[in-house]
DNA sequence: ACTAACTACTTGAACCGTCAACTATTCCCG
DNA sequence: CGGGAATAGTTGACGGTTCAAGTAGTTAGT
């Protein structure tokens, strides 16, 4: 172990380890609540809200997911999901024959309505009612930080050149 | 919409929206470095790792479960795919006929040895390279809040009363 | 010492995400 | 304009997670 690697000290350890924990712990939390409450993914759910506040309700198959922070393989099965339960439709793009649009469905959009409500006091009970203002302060700076690192390394990465620093970016700033 | 809900206000999305993509870019830069660099899960390592630190290199089944925050059907499924590859291996315990241990092989601690040092740095390039001193405090205060609201809620909800808390503690701790 | 309740663990089906390979279209540039 | 490179999206195999149900051993009340 004499080697040149930087192993985490105590305090570091009991860090990572809490990050660890408490992300998992509080992902799970809002799977399940929501899950329970609605029957939907997270997953399903974020692409029904992003194709909601889209006008005319509905996206370009790779614009959605950059702004879902997914594969296009992982949209493309999670939107052939969402077509069987009726809440999405696929569309063919009338400017470029490969494309594919994404779109709601009234059903989609009573399904969404149905859920948000609970989903929304489920993210205050896990989250907004526990912390301080200034503790949620530090934790958006934690977050821009993390993220400035994090989206261009995802953008270096995608399927093919994304934009996902731009729709991550442009979600952030409404 | 005129309803009693507390919808988030555009800070509070704002804040949830960040939480979301940066916690969720992280876990998978951390499970594609370590995937990509040695073959190992982010679920396998964690076992590994647990079973390295516990003298004999062997722990019950449902130990390990709550030390890694995990539902005793995963950590049985993620076992067997262990014994599989040779890592880990199965023993009957001596106290309770009911009880099975797992127990970490050579080859599952060499594997772990591999595979640690890359995912060290991982952890150092993506989180703690990135964050003051008064950040990572920070941090670590907001995950104490969260921890404190979901570990209680975890052992709840356990698939029987489960040690999740005071195994989550135990780790914390050392 | 019987039996009901509880605990330990496993199993199989359904679903979700990843990865690599594939088709179809459009872009770019000599 | 022609052909290779880049882009849009899909697919199928594979591994992981969940959930509900099942087996087996243990504890506790009477």
């Amino acid at each position: 172990m004499g080697d040149g690697v930087r192993w985490l000290d105590t305090e570091e350890r009991r860090i990572w380890l809490g990050w660890i924990m408490s992300t998992r712990l509080l992902w799970e939390e809002m799977e399940r609540d929501l899950q329970r409450d609605s029957g939907l993914s997270f997953g399903h759910y974020e692409i029904l809200v992003m194709l909601s506040e889209t006008p005319g309700w509905r996206r370009r198959m790779s614009e959605l997911a950059d702004a879902t922070q997914s594969s296009r393989s992982r949209l493309s099965h999670a939107v052939s999901r969402l077509e069987e339960l009726g809440w999405v439709r696929r569309e063919a793009c009338p400017s470029d024959r490969r494309g594919q649009l994404a779109v709601l469905t009234d059903e989609g959009f009573a399904a969404l309505e149905a859920a948000a409500p609970m989903h929304v006091e489920s993210v205050r009970r896990h989250l907004f009612d526990l912390l301080s203002p200034e503790q949620l302060a530090n934790l958006q700076e934690i977050q821009e930080v993390l993220l400035d690192e994090l989206l261009p390394l995802a953008a270096a990465r995608g399927d093919t050149r994304s934009k996902i620093m731009e729709e991550a970016r442009a979600q952030l700033e409404r």
